[in-house]
DNA sequence: TGTAAGTATAGACTATACTCTATACTTTAT
DNA sequence: ATAAAGTATAGAGTATAGTCTATACTTACA
């Protein structure tokens, strides 16, 4: 698929996805035989992909970070120790994270209590 | 306290503490009786404020939004069916990032199962 | 066949949230 | 009394993550 299916099927904006294509968090390829032109192709990875992105920048993770990830899942090279202490690491973090989530819940649960209180 | 120990108490910086005043987040007040100089006295409510702040950024709420927490819970001022309505709104968001958050864990232990793998 | 829509690339611009620097004044400790 | 440390203010600079614009070329369709 072209670019604009591509940006359909994820919701993301072209330019977002040239973005990420440019940081080399994804990668599409153009057509070898085709020489009139560089449009990039891209693949069901490539979703795949783009969906670990949004999902991992939706709990805070930042686009370096998410860049290791896929490499770790994907390619496997980086099979470094660091690399599998980050990602210890980071499930600490999001341990963490879901605490922290849950206190806030309360706050605001009280914060919606207080003003409907209020209204009255 | 002057700004020194509120930075101290809360672990954020002098820098930051004044980012976050000159915002509005956060208010110290000089002491009138002291002409000589303009120095700005900060309680408890304000650590409790600053607290607040780094819980809500930790869940991902912007600085805006977390102005409008803080004065729903303090002020009571912006008691505005609007103010209540974005909360409810935010409550559900934390909803949805608990499950992204779970999705997201899992990923990662399955990546450090699979970098412990290739590790042997 | 021409014109609208799609694609690629580079670079400028924006928003958010800091972070740092410069300047000037005040307080504290020796 | 003076040097070091603390405070206030304004404004510049940085990092992250986009978002937009300009330019140029290609493709699709009426």
């Amino acid at each position: 698929m072209l670019i604009n299916e591509l940006s359909k099927r994820t919701g993301l904006s072209i330019h977002t996805i040239r973005y990420y294509e440019n940081l080399g968090m994804i990668e599409g390829l153009s057509n070898e035989k085709v020489k009139s032109n560089n449009y990039k192709h891209y693949d069901d990875n490539v979703v795949e992909r783009l969906e670990i992105i949004i999902e991992a920048k939706e709990v805070g993770f930042t686009l370096a970070e998410i860049k290791k990830i896929l490499t770790a899942w994907f390619e496997s090279i980086d099979s470094k120790p660091e690399t599998l202490e980050l990602f210890q690491t980071k499930i600490k973090e999001i341990d963490n994270k879901i605490k922290y989530f849950k206190q806030t819940r309360k706050l605001l649960e009280k914060v919606c209590e207080k003003l409907q209180n209020d209204e009255n």
